[in-house]
DNA sequence: AAGGAATATGTATAAATATACAATATGAGA
DNA sequence: TCTCATATTGTATATTTATACATATTCCTT
C-alpha cells in the first residue's frame, strides 16, 4: 500500500513518455514495471493526478499530463526567483542555498507550485530544505524546477 | 447540415466559458441554443476539435478546449481570425487545422503578417501547413502566433 | 440532372471510464 | 495495545464515450 506514490510516479513517467491511450494499456505498462493494479485504480489516480485525456492525431486519444512540467520550456513564466543560490541533494532530500534573508520568499513560491513532486518545505533565513515525495528523483525535481523558476536552471543545478 | 460549423463554434464557446462535465450536459445546452444532435456527434465533434477531458476539482472532470485559441469575447479586434481549430507540430513544421472551408482565409492572414518566422503557408481546405524558417522553433511560432493573431492563445492544457 | 465520391449523422452497441459499496489497511491517540 | 478515523483498493456495476454500420446529405463531374 505504499506502492502508491511509486505507482503515481510511474504513472507520470509512462504518460509523459509514451503516448498511453487508454487505462488499460497503462496497465499493461504498470504490470510490466512491477506494479499490480486494477483499472479501477488507475481512474483514481489520473482523476488524482489531473491528468487529461486528449484526441490524438496518431493514436485516437491520448492521456496528458496538465500541470505542465516537463514540458515545453518555451513558454514558463511562472515564478520570478530572485536570490537563489545552489541546490544540492542529500539524504533523498534538496538543500537549496539563497541570498540571506531570501529563503523564506522563495520557500513560498515553490509551495505554491503546488506540485506533487514536493511534499513540503522548511525555510531559515538562506536555506530551504525541499521534501520530496517517496519515488520522486532528483531528476524529476530538477525537472520541475528547471521548468517551473526561471532563474534556476544551468550550472548550479548540479 | 451546414448547422455543423456553427455547431463546432458553439461548443466551443460553451467549453471555453462555463464547465461542461459531460457530452449529456453538452447536449442539453446546445438543444437550448437550437441544436439538435446525438451524443455519437457531439463525440466526434469533441474529437475534431481536440477538446480534452481533465479532471476538476468542483464537477469532476471538465471539458478544455487544448493548448490554443480561445474566443476572448471582451476585446481584441485586429485581425480577427475565425475558423481557427487547432494546432498540431510535426516534422519542424506546424500543422493548422481549421473550420472545412475556412483555411485559405487564415493562410491569407498569416502570410500577410510579413513575419521573419514564417518562410511560407500551404492551405487546403480545412488544413494549412506552416512551414517555419530553419531555426525557428515551436516555441518561437506560438509567440508569434500568440502576439499577432488575436483569437489564438495558448493556455490550457500541457 | 444524374451518378458517384466524400461527408455528416443517427442507431445500436462496444469500449472505456467512473464510482457505490464493502473490505482492508494505516495512523493517531488514549 | 486497542479503537476510531482516514485512506486505499477491489469488485461489480453504472455511466460515459467511441465507433461500426447504415443512411442521408452535399458536392462535384459529367
Amino acid at each position: 500500500m505504499r506502492d502508491r506514490n511509486e505507482r503515481l510516479m510511474a504513472i507520470r513517467r509512462l504518460i509523459n513518455g509514451s503516448n498511453i491511450s487508454s487505462q488499460e494499456e497503462l496497465q499493461d505498462q504498470l504490470e510490466r514495471q512491477g506494479f499490480s493494479m486494477t483499472q479501477a485504480t488507475l481512474s483514481r489516480d489520473l482523476k488524482y493526478l489531473k491528468v487529461a485525456k486528449m484526441p490524438d492525431s496518431e493514436k485516437g486519444y491520448i492521456y496528458m499530463l496538465t500541470e505542465r512540467q516537463l514540458n515545453d520550456p518555451s513558454e514558463n513564466e511562472d515564478i520570478p526567483i530572485t536570490g537563489f543560490v545552489s541546490i544540492d541533494y542529500a539524504q533523498g532530500m534538496a538543500i537549496m542555498k539563497t541570498l540571506p534573508g531570501h529563503a523564506s520568499s522563495i520557500a513560498y513560491a515553490l509551495d505554491n507550485l503546488n506540485s506533487y513532486e514536493i511534499a513540503g518545505t522548511i525555510a531559515g533565513d538562506d536555506t530551504i530544505l525541499v521534501i520530496p515525495r517517496d519515488g520522486v528523483t532528483k531528476g524529476d525535481l530538477t525537472n520541475l524546477l528547471k521548468t517551473k523558476m526561471p532563474g534556476f536552471r544551468r550550472e548550479e543545478v548540479h
